[in-house]
RNA sequence: GCGCGGAUGGUCUAGUGGUAGGACCUGAGCCUUCCAAGCUCAUGGCCCGGGUUCAAAUCCCGGUCCGCGCACCA
């Protein structure tokens, strides 16, 4: 077999368990197309009776650990936000696409990106649209693929965010958000009141995001309605430093951007610790949050084996980040990002502060209040406004640029300012001018983020793929999940052995009593026993506690309980049952400990 | 958005210019003392819109959706 086609051998054998997944996905409501009736719309993914379980359990593991268990607070803000929060955060422009047609092959190209290429030209995003086209006509550049003139050619601007009217008419126009993340900066300046002014303090988000994707690809992988887990850290850059004592020990495997770089390069497997010694993670807080998210992929079921961190590319990092590593899984053979660990500096909040009224900045005490001397004006308004009118706010706001800049300036008679390119005088005894010592306490201080943000999606469909099982069972092939017992769908699957009353009032008294500890169990009396069996192995349910005539004529009351994996079956009495379930639910007891 | 391929019960699939068959699943019943057994019965389908034709699920055109490649993924 040559080379090639052991490829391509190997390659269908891997696709074939995503198609497989999908099939299941599809038939055992997992996941699937939504609007099928209408024909689907492309991007959009149902989840349905199990897989809404199954991510409702992995939004909550992640709440637990990465909201609850971190301290963090978690908000839930609206998925439509106004224009404004979107020119602020660089989304408007920067997720503005500008696409020329080739007339000929059809090809659709980055219009600034040809001009870039072509010409002196360095940032031609920047650049209005009708420039663009012009600048295409004049250089008289051709398309990339085939060598056509583009000259002509309208160029299209196609932005990522949904578009839509708040309110009637077009006059308020507002966005679906592309990521959960402006939701919690917007609103800063009252989140910061909650931690009580104290960095650092984190608040997280789980919800959904919306990005008009030109083409949606591979399932749930890539949609364009999809659900975001984040976390924004803000921290003091001067002084604050993780304590990496609880995660340094944590082993990863990092793939670095000089290790992608190079032509040999490979993966790394340290720890947290000495990656950071070692200057591989440059973020100690990066680092830090890369040592919590590894141990709870593993709790939640991602085969470790199929898991890394990848350090992005200089090139491929967003706006905003300095430095970002994403954690991959393994799919057929290909790395999909789960999640990105942006170090996102000051970035947005200090967008927010210039474009908003608000304040985006703690107020950081100093150990002992500084004294300064501080020039200051006080004008007398009842002098200026009759001589300035209109302008007077103006030449207030001069006054006190000209004292704070050179107070020199107020060393004489009158003080000279510049008015609408006229020179104007004003007799310093009406500025209230004045040079005061002021102590100050502190200063305000714009945090830095630190953003874990992980995309719940992907990382159930990981969960599935890499729980997805082929074995035999008594010479019968079997499918089933491996999910843990944390985030399956269903914990307990509760059978009479066969029809009979009895046993059927038997197994319906321990439904409600599982249920009524939390639980989540289905009741199945159709088909014989194997087949019931084979039906919860298929959806992942980790146990089956089934009821005989045993359980019904014996002096103590006992039902088997099956483990899914092994198929293995136990007896246990029926009054502990609830509470050793439970304590397996929780992991605290091991299956193989009864 | 471009190119290639595809679309038949819930799922997987056969099929022909003359209105569709199978397997599995599901439901009812029988049987059954722990792993998809058996028997009987039942529900349920040609992606959408045009065109050609006496007749279109089938041929042609357009669309939608899915998969793959290109581009895109802030």
């Amino acid at each position: 077999m040559s080379e090639q086609e052991h490829a391509d051998d190997t390659e269908s054998v891997t696709a074939a368990t995503s198609e497989r997944l999908v099939e299941l996905a599809k038939r055992r409501g997992y996941f699937f197309q939504s609007s099928g009736a209408y024909g689907g719309v492309g991007g959009f993914y149902t989840f349905g009776p199990q897989g809404a379980a199954l991510k409702g359990n992995v939004e909550d593991a992640w709440r637990d650990r990465f909201a609850v268990a971190e301290g963090n607070m978690e908000i839930d803000a609206p998925t439509i936000m106004p224009e404004p929060v979107f020119e602020a955060s660089g989304h408007l422009d920067g997720f503005d696409d500008m696409l020329v047609e080739c007339p000929e092959c059809g090809e659709s190209h980055r219009a600034d990106h040809v001009v870039e290429d072509n010409t002196e030209y360095e940032d031609a995003e920047s650049l209005p649209i009708p420039e663009v086209e012009e600048v295409i006509a004049e250089y008289e550049l051709v398309c990339p693929s085939c060598g056509a003139g583009l000259a002509g050619q309208a160029v299209e601007t196609f932005n990522l965010m949904f578009a839509t009217n708040i309110g009637p008419g077009d006059s308020d126009p507002g966005y679906m958000r592309p990521e959960t993340a402006q939701g919690i900066f917007v609103e800063f300046p009252r989140l910061k009141e909650y931690a009580r002014n104290q960095l650092p303090f984190g608040v997280t988000q789980i919800g959904r995001a919306y990005r008009n994707e030109i083409s949606p690809r591979r399932s749930i992988i890539r949609t364009r309605e999809f659900t975001q887990a984040e976390l924004e850290y803000f921290i003091d850059p001067e002084t604050d430093e993780p304590d990496l004592s609880s995660v340094e020990d944590v082993e990863v495997t990092l793939y670095p951007a000089s290790e992608q770089n190079a032509e040999d390069g490979d993966e790394i497997r340290t720890t947290i610790g000495d990656a950071v010694e070692d200057g591989i993670i440059s973020s100690p807080w990066v680092a830090y949050f890369l040592g919590v998210a590894k141990p709870w992929y593993d709790a939640v079921g991602v085969d470790m084996d199929r898991f890394r961190f990848r350090q992005h590319l200089s090139g491929e990092r967003a706006h905003y980040a300095s430095d970002c590593w994403d954690a991959e899984s393994e799919i057929d053979g290909n790395w999909i990002e789960m999640a990105g660990f942006a170090y996102r500096g000051d970035y947005d909040l200090s967008k927010h502060g210039e474009h908003s009224d608000d304040r985006f900045t703690i107020f950081k005490q100093y150990d002992e209040p500084k004294t300064v001397e501080r020039a200051t004006v006080d004008p007398d308004m009842s002098y200026l406004g009759p001589e300035f009118g209109g302008d007077a706010q103006a030449v207030v706001q001069q006054l006190e640029d000209l004292a704070a800049r050179d107070r020199s300036a107020f060393d004489g008679d009158v003080v000279e300012i510049d008015l609408e390119g006229e020179t104007r005088e004003i007799p310093v005894e009406k500025t209230g001018f004045a040079v005061e010592e002021q102590t100050e306490a502190g200063e305000h201080i714009t945090p830095h983020v630190i953003e874990p943000s992980f995309g719940v999606d992907r990382l159930v469909y990981t969960v599935l793929h890499h729980a997805y099982r082929e074995d035999e069972v008594d010479g019968e092939e079997r499918t089933y999940l491996d999910l843990e017992p944390e985030v399956a769908p269903t914990f307990v699957g509760v059978f009479p052995l066969q029809n009979d009353d009895e046993l059927e009032a038997q197994a319906n008294e321990i439904v409600a009593d599982l249920r009524e500890v939390g639980l989540s169990v289905t009741y199945d009396d159709s088909g014989n026993i194997g087949r019931r069996y084979r039906r919860q192995d298929e959806v992942g349910t980790p146990f089956c506690v089934t009821v005989d005539y045993e359980t019904v004529e014996n002096e103590e009351t006992t039902v088997t309980v099956r483990e899914r994996d092994t198929t293995d079956q136990k007896r246990l009495p029926v009054d502990d049952l609830a509470e050793t379930l439970s304590a397996i639910r929780e992991g605290d007891l091991e299956f193989d400990e009864l």
